[in-house]
DNA sequence: AAAGCCACCAACCGCAGGGAG
DNA sequence: CCTCCCTGCGGTTGGTGGCTT
């Protein structure tokens, strides 16, 4: 049994939007907003348009604030940060970064960043001038593969290189058959094992299933996060949860507390805490 | 100059989660 | 509870255009 489509597929028009039907759908919203409800949105506004589509249009590329043109270093660094602590959770990502929308980040990951961690060769294309600067992989090969420190039960996973990795797991907390940890490097050494690295992500798999993952570089002002395991699987985060986690600015971080604790969506247990690191000098 | 290749990106599709009834 | 509906997400696709040969 199929799902009933969202809209009547025969009498609306796909492909690539026309500057009138933008001009439409953002007087539209601007003057009425969404109403909560994007399926009778386009009907309202007079666009033979699905409310998909409509949505991802207005959110893409039409709502207010969005940013364009190239990601800086900073958003790369983020990008490749979350990446490998969660995974393909683009919106998740981001989230961290204000004006970038997540089919943004989807496709620059699939088309630039992930070469470029890989340290594949640049494309015949002209590269983003701010991208030409940095022609080492940015840190997954360095660190991981050079000076990151395995200790594990699981001697057949040790030291697979995460180049390895993405090559052949784009979707790493999809992918493991193994306990489901997002991001690879968490899983790179099996139960009960650790993984460090100098690119300022730990992680820590602890008896009992605990995911034990400390971000310390200056990036995330050194936080340590800690969340249960239930059932093998490491459970998601939303997007506050991780802006609580990796944002020095947000108000998890403001207080002078050394640790609070935020109950996750799922059961899943989030402590934040800023004292781990201040003994580092992060 | 033309053809072919391929990187990029906008947009689509299907699924899962969550809320309402 | 259960079902239905809507939204949001992530993977994938197809068109476009730049680059190479």
């Amino acid at each position: 049994m199929g799902r009933a489509p969202c809209c009547d597929k025969a009498n609306v028009k796909k492909g690539p939007w026309a500057p009138e039907e933008d001009k439409q759908l953002k007087e539209y919203i601007e003057k009425h907003g969404t109403g909560g409800n994007w399926i009778t949105l386009p009907q309202k506004a007079g666009l033979r348009r699905c409310g998909k589509s409509c949505r991802l249009r207005w959110l893409n590329y039409l709502r207010p604030n969005l940013k364009l043109g190239d990601f800086s270093d900073d958003e790369d660094r983020v990008i490749c940060s979350l990446f490998a602590a969660i995974g393909s959770r683009w919106s998740i990502i981001a989230a961290q970064l204000p004006g970038r929308t997540d089919n943004d980040i989807k496709n620059y990951w699939n088309t630039k960043l992930k070469k470029k961690l890989l340290g594949l060769p640049p494309s015949h294309r002209k590269p983003h001038h701010h991208h030409q600067q940095q022609q080492q992989p940015l840190f997954f090969p360095s660190t991981l593969e050079t000076t990151a420190s395995f200790s594990s039960s699981a001697p057949d996973l040790e030291g697979i290189p995460i180049s390895s990795y993405l090559l052949s797991h784009s979707t790493p907390a999809s992918a493991f058959p193994l306990p489901q940890i997002p991001g690879g490097r968490v899983m790179l050494g099996g139960p009960q094992q650790s993984c460090s690295s100098s690119d300022g992500i730990s992680t820590q798999i602890c008896n009992g299933g605990r995911e034990h993952i400390v971000l310390d570089n200056s990036l995330y002002g050194g936080l340590e996060i800690e969340k249960m395991l239930l059932g093998g699987r490491s459970l998601g985060c939303n997007s506050e949860e991780i802006k609580a986690i990796v944002c020095p600015s947000s108000d998890y971080l403001d207080g002078k507390d050394g640790a609070r604790r935020g109950l996750l969506t799922r059961s899943t247990s989030l402590v934040v805490r800023e004292d781990h690191f201040d003994s580092r000098g992060a």
